[in-house]
This record gives structure tokens, sequence and C-alpha cells, in this order.
DNA sequence: TGACATACATCGGATTTCGATGTATACTCT
DNA sequence: AGAGTATACATCGAAATCCGATGTATGTCA
């Protein structure tokens, strides 16, 4: 179960803590929810995609076991957008939950 | 800002208070959560049918200043559908908090 | 009379995600 | 040696969700 429009804050928030690629932060995420937040191949890599043309994360290559691992950075202006990505889910699910009220 | 998902559990919740109809289903969601919440009625009423299809709620039509107002009701599986939305929505925050761990 | 709120609906387009598929390397087990 | 699995990148088509625009119709208020 993955709610469409969380993955961003994800991975931003997980290249806060340095440099990743996008296997990694993909196990990552999977492993320190327990399964629950999985996200497939085909969804990850256009979402890397989409952030480095937003500017928000930049790219280097290194070789490692003769191939190319793509790394992939927080910019300036990540760093300002995963603030705000935090800011909205945090927003959102204040909504939700004040909305859902009281029952369980 | 709508996380896409989370609709039909507001609308689900919204019907376990008592029938109602779309066009005040919206304005609900909306003024209770301060506008945060917005829907659309193009996402708005697409999503009533598909819950009908589901066999959540049923409906029937009211004749309102001689005009038909059609409100949607929870049936059994409905209440069932919401107690399970309620979950899903609540371990998918959890998780998603747990992985953004402590930094705000 | 015109604007606005109410109330239903549909349509096309954009975005996000999934599942399948493809490429390639390296390690492990048999 | 060969098969299987993990690593690691990527793209493609399909499905789902949502938005904005548009259309219909009635009632109210200035």
């Amino acid at each position: 179960m993955n709610v469409k429009g969380s993955l961003p804050l994800l991975i931003l928030d997980a290249l806060s803590k340095g440099a990743s690629y996008g296997y990694l932060i993909a196990r990552e995420i999977k492993m320190r929810s327990a399964g629950v937040l999985d996200f497939q191949e085909g969804t990850l890599y256009p979402a890397l995609h989409r952030l480095e043309k937003e500017g928000w994360v930049e790219t280097y290559n290194v070789k490692v076991d003769g191939r190319d691992r793509r790394y992939y950075r927080l910019t300036e202006a990540g760093v300002r957008a995963l603030s705000d990505e935090r800011r909205s889910w945090r927003a959102y699910v204040n909504a939700v939950d004040g909305v859902l009220g009281d029952a369980g």
C-alpha cells in the first residue's frame, strides 16, 4: 500500500542522511518501515529523475565492481524542498486525522 | 494538497455519521479540515460512484426544491471497509513517520 | 437581470504507481 | 560449467486518482 505523493518526501529524507543510490534507497525505506512502504523500481527511478529535473538532487557516478552506480545527493533547493514536504505531510496527516475525529 | 488514496476513507467516515450527499460531504470535509482537504467535484462524484460499485454505499433520491438530491448511505460492507481503511491509513502514517524518524 | 450558491454529472489530461521486461555483473551452490 | 540469486540501472504500457473545465438546472439576493 503506497499512498501516492509521499515518495518524494521519503527519498529526500533518505538523502538528507548522505548521498545514496536508487537500489539502496528503496531497500532502506522498505526495511525501516518493516515492509509496509514498498516502492517498485518502475516507481522509484522515474521519481528520482523527477527530483533531478526539479533540481532537488544532483547525481554523480561511481564505478563499483566494474559498473556505474548512480549516486544522488541533495542540493540546497532539495534541502528546502524536504522541509516543505515535511510540513505538507504533517499538515495533511493532521487534517485527515482531525476530520476523522474521535472514533477508532 | 490531496494525497491520492485517502478520499474513500474520508467519504466513508463522513457517511458513518449518517446519510449525506455529494455536495455536502465535500463541503464538510473542507470545512472540518480548515480548507486543507479540498476535493473538487470532478474528483468526488467518480469516487462516490466507485464506492457504490464496490457495494460500500447505497443511494436513494430525495426531491428537494423541485430537484433530486442523491443521498448516500453506508452498507454493512461499507462499515467493514471503513474499518479497514482506517487501519490502512494508520499503518501508512505510522510507517512514514517511522522512516522519517526524529528530525523535524 | 445578473451573479452566486446549490447540486448533479461527464470529459480530457496530468501525475503517480505497478508489473513486466530488458541489460549486465558478480557471487554462491551444485 | 551451469543455474540461481542479488545487485543495479532503465523503460514501457496499463491502471488509478485527481484536477479543471464544462454543462445542466433551480433558487435567492441585490
